[in-house]
Parts: C-alpha cells; sequence; structure tokens
DNA sequence: GTGAAAGCGCTAACAC
DNA sequence: GTGTTAGCGCTTTCAC
C-alpha cells in the first residue's frame, strides 16, 4: 500500500508538504506541488480515509436508518439524500431494520462504533427510541415519522393536509358519506392522516360516521381486509373511502372490484402518497402527492449544516407541502362528463 | 470521548487486559473479565472502529454500487445484501450512480479511500468499465449486469432462459406471430434476453419477422414509443408480444390501448422481471420472475466469502433461475375459459 | 515555506 | 495471565 511517507520519499520533500498539498491547508511552492501531484499519480496515491478519520475525529459519513427499504416510499427519499450526500463529498451507510426493534439497536450500535458524523431517521415513532438515539450522543435529524409532541431537528410533510385535500377534492364533488381507512395508530404519520381526514369532514361541515372508521396498518392487505369488514358490518355502504396510503388504496379497490362493486362508479376512493405505481394501477388511483425526494434531500442539507455548524444551529422543522393529484379512482372524470 | 485507556484505569488493569476482554482474543480471568465489563457498562463504552480499523487494515464494510436505486428491480436485492451484511457484522455504503459515468469513478475512488473490504458491482456492462474497477484492486463481485465474455465473480439470472420461458409458454398456447420489445443493448441483460427470444422461438420452429424485432431501453416511454412505430410500421400486426422488462410491458399495454386494442384480447403481452407492480397493474401482467432477493443475499455471501478467506476462493458464476408467473395479459385464463 | 515529531484509539507482539 | 510498547496512516503544531 502505498502511503503519504512514500510520496514524500519518492518526491524528496517532507511529509507536511505532502499533506499541505493533499490538503490545500498551507502555502507550498508551484514547483513542490507540481512535483508531489506528480507523485501521487505516478504512484496512484490515495489517502487513507480510516487514517485521517481517526486523527480529524470525522469520517464524512451518515447512517440512514429506514425500516423497509422495498416499501417504494424510501428509495426516492434515499436518492434524494445520496445525492447531496455525495456532492458534499459524504457517504450514506444504509441501515434496514425491517421493523425489527433489535436489529435497529444494533444498527444505532455500529454507526456509533464506526463513527457516523450523524443519523438520519426515517424509524422513529415512538419515544422510547428516540431515547436510545438521544443515547448516543450523535446529531440527527427525524425524517418523515416522529414522536408525538416532537419539536426540534424534523423534515416530514404536512400529514393532517394531504388528508384534508383529499376529503375537500371529495366533497367538491358531492360526496358526502366518507369511510377512512387507516394505518397503524403507532405511526405518527397515520395518526396525522386520520386527525386530517376528521378535520377536513368538519371543515366541509360532513358528518363523520364511525361505523366507517377503520384502522390497520399501511398494507395491501389490510386496505382489503377492512374492505371485507366493511361490507360485512355496514348497513349502509359510503360513497367513498379516503386511504391513509396508496397501498391501502389498492386493496381497497381489489377487495371492492371481488365484491362486484366497481371503481369509481360504485365507490370511489382516494390514496395517500402518491406510489409511482398508482399511475398505472387497475383503475388510476387519485391520491395525493408526497415531495419525497425533497424529503431525503432536505434531510440531509439540514443534517449536514448541523454537522458542518461548530455552534449549534437552530433546531427548526421542515414540513413540506402534499398536493392533490387526480386520476380516475375518484370518479372526477366521469363526474366531469355527465354534466 | 472515552477510550479503552479510560477503562483501563478506572478497572485498575493493563489496555491489553481490556482488549483481550472485548475481543475474547486471549484468557482473562473471570473476576477481571467482570470488572472490566462493569466498567464499560458504566461508562457506556463503545469501542472506536476506525482505529480499530486502521491498526487491522480491515474495516468490515461493502460498498455497494447500482444505477439507480429508485427502479424497484434494486431495493429488495440491496435489502438481500444488508441482510446478509448485518448478519456477519458488515455494513453497506450505498452508491447510487443514477447512470452518470463520472459520479461511478467518484463512488470508485471514494470506496478505495474509505477502505472498504470489498465491491458489490450491480451497474457493470462494460469491459472499460470493469478496468476501472480493477484498477482499484478491490475485491469485487459482479451483480446482474456483466461485460461480455466475463468469466468470473458473479452472481445473476439465466436471462437466456427468461425469454425462453415466455416464449414457450406464448407458443404452448399457439400464437406464432410474436413480436419482441427489448432494452438497451449496452446492457447485458438486454443482450441475453434477446437472444434468448430467438433461442425459444427457434425451439419452438417459429419464425421470426425482422419487422417485429425493437430496440430501445427499460422504460415505459420506450415500450409506448414502440408501440406507436410498430402500429405505423407493420402492416400486419403480430398476435402477441414479448417485452425485455415488465416497465417497457406496462408502456406496451398502455401505447395499445390508447391505440384501441385490447389486451388480451386483441394482442397479448408478456412482460420479464415481475416488478412488484405488476399484479396490480391496469391488466395484471404475465410475466417471468426474478429472484432478486436471492441475488442480493448470495453475493453478499459469496464476496463476504472472498474478503474473509485468506487464499483466493475461486471464481464461480451462480446462475439464478427464472420461473414463469402467469397473469391475464398474455391471454391465459381467456384460452382457458373459452375451450 | 519547509521539516521533525507528537498523537488520534486501537491491536498484537513481547517481556514479565 | 498480565502489562508495556510500537505503530497503523494521517494531521498539525512548532521550530527552523
Amino acid at each position: 500500500m502505498t502511503t503519504m511517507k512514500d510520496i514524500a520519499k519518492k518526491a524528496n520533500v517532507a511529509l507536511a508538504t505532502v499533506s499541505a498539498v493533499i490538503n490545500q491547508s498551507a502555502y507550498v511552492s508551484p514547483e513542490l506541488t507540481k512535483r508531489v501531484m506528480q507523485v501521487i499519480e505516478e504512484l496512484n496515491y490515495k489517502p487513507n480515509a480510516v487514517a485521517r478519520s481517526l486523527k480529524k475525529k470525522s469520517t464524512n459519513t451518515i447512517g440512514v436508518i429506514v425500516t423497509d427499504i422495498s416499501n417504494p416510499y424510501y428509495p426516492t427519499m434515499i436518492k434524494g439524500m445520496d445525492d447531496v450526500a455525495i456532492h458534499n463529498n459524504f457517504n450514506v451507510i444504509l441501515c434496514n431494520t425491517s421493523n425489527d426493534d433489535k436489529r435497529f439497536l444494533t444498527y444505532l450500535n455500529l454507526m456509533v462504533e464506526k463513527q457516523v458524523d450523524g443519523l438520519l431517521l426515517a424509524n422513529i415513532s415512538k419515544t422510547e427510541d428516540l431515547k436510545e438515539v438521544e443515547k448516543t450522543g450523535l446529531k440527527y435529524v427525524l425524517v418523515n415519522r416522529k414522536p408525538s409532541s416532537y419539536g426540534k431537528n424534523f423534515v416530514g410533510i404536512n400529514n393532517l393536509l394531504t388528508s384534508e385535500l383529499a376529503v375537500n377534492h371529495l366533497a367538491e364533488q358531492g360526496y358526502k358519506r366518507i369511510a377512512y381507512f387507516g394505518g397503524d395508530s403507532e405511526i405518527s404519520t397515520a395518526r396525522e392522516r386520520k386527525a386530517g381526514f376528521f378535520n377536513g369532514m368538519n371543515e366541509n361541515r360532513l358528518e363523520v360516521d364511525p361505523e366507517l372508521i377503520f384502522d390497520g396498518d399501511y398494507s395491501l392487505e389490510s386496505g382489503y381486509a377492512n374492505v371485507i369488514n366493511m361490507l360485512n358490518q355496514v348497513k349502509e355502504l359510503p360513497e367513498a373511502i379516503c386511504a391513509s396510503s396508496d397501498v391501502i388504496g389498492f386493496g381497497i379497490v381489489k377487495g371492492l372490484r371481488d365484491s362486484g362493486l366497481r371503481v369509481p362508479e360504485d365507490i370511489v376512493v382516494m390514496g395517500n402518497d402518491n406510489n409511482p405505481f398508482s399511475e398505472n394501477f387497475i383503475v388510476p388511483l387519485s391520491t395525493v402527492d408526497h415531495p419525497t425526494y425533497d424529503m431525503g434531500r432536505l434531510s440531509m442539507d439540514y443534517l449536514l449544516q448541523m454537522v458542518n455548524e461548530k455552534d449549534e444551529v437552530a433546531n427548526k422543522q421542515i414540513i413540506l407541502t402534499p398536493s392533490l393529484v387526480v386520476r380516475e379512482s375518484c370518479g372526477f372524470t366521469r363526474k366531469k362528463l355527465e354534466k
């Protein structure tokens, strides 16, 4: 392995000179600079970042923790993170917890041992998990999810608004009896979206029938199962269903169709999050778009700022704005045509 | 920051004893072990992996390079990699080239400087790129793609067979006039799948009409555009279309429908790769499944083996087997019902 | 402007 | 079995 020492010897300069050339940390005469650069080139020398990290006490790497990378919500987010990381000469260590608490702790530990400069966490909903993060003493930013009444270092989306947008759109079209199919209430985004649904109904002076509120999780199966539940339990079916995620929406549409109900002709459905696939779903899903790439990009921006500034960066929360996406499942096009 | 020295002092033992306890690299009396462990616990000490790496000349991290993490082919693959990595106490540094050659080189350089123990590369199709990898001197395994006539360290799928399975299935149902919509011929998988199509046609004694062979890239737009091309140029339309990827298949189906043709009633289409969405596509796509999770898992297994064994692990190629997935777009269910 | 030397936190060889 | 010490490759004072 070629080291700085080899370069110094071959270029006939002192070690410190080589370091100065590489880091441009001090003036070195043009001639010497050139000589050193040439030898570096010649020996194909690459500085050893491990040694440098040990000395500088910073690794230029960020740990990113998500629950499930195969959930299409995350890849674009991670892309955003990696894009700004590489642009700042940082690397991303990826940690996929698979929703396993023990594995989460293992990763946290590893991140500490590997001396990452910061953590981007997209999996924190419980105060208990946050405590574990705090224990590490590492700088961090929470992304997308957060424990209730958490007030700092956060980049996410206005989840309240996502549901309100959906309800507003439905209300505008004259739908009154609207059902809500929620996600896992352990997860902050699910709680907020549900609250947003109630807000939206209120704003539009629409009555919420408790019979039409279902809890579940962010899965296709959950949407499907709750449709069956609804069909079995509810006397008067809703005109519309708000899903708390597109994947739940997929399950709803499938469940409805398998039960002989048409979407949007018989029941209308709205998703939430604009899954990249929704556009091409059996019936193109109307939904609310989440700027996940920006979430990734901005959270990494924020974290790197915290890492670079010596003095504390003021705590802040960056809340992005969702936007309505109208396709076919909400019956908008049909209504239009009827007019 | 707490260091081993602090532990040694507080536990009133020698530095080497602490090291021995942590690494279980030498016998330490039970009492001392306990005393040391207690102090470690007390001070919440975590070993500094950077210092250890510098000394041991190994970092327990693997660099993973893919072209585009938001392409659904990769997340499950990466999940497989990460699952076996963490199980072996390794971490994954994720590099997303976004198909940018310059960025690829930047990442390669960074991986060398960060002293990763090995590379998992899912983006290498050109000999030229492979050369850059070889230059680093790092151990590596290619995944999914490889340059032509490359004969070592590879984990992928039998792409020839993917197309053959598709053609066989079509032939069995009596389709004779079959079109092929290929991907970017710069990419090995696209070349192999195309070759597999010709093989399959041959085996089934079916004639290939050169007019029905289209090149493109692995995108929805490519499939869509080529359908329009076909409709404009070809006098006698095909009975069936083989796509070289599901996403191309999506574009084909959309193009056909937008042109007033029904799938599978008028033209039948087969995808290739079993995109997680295909099951829920406008018309559920018949396709060929690729074991991407296993590809990730086995490639990491292989690489770690290479990293751990001091003596060379014999070069080998692990070629996984695809399997047919019959849904609606290939008209199988319809044919069945007619009988 | 350039060179010598200390030390980041750890491992491992060696002496006790 | 336990303790001392050199050194991994680098950065950074501090003399010259």
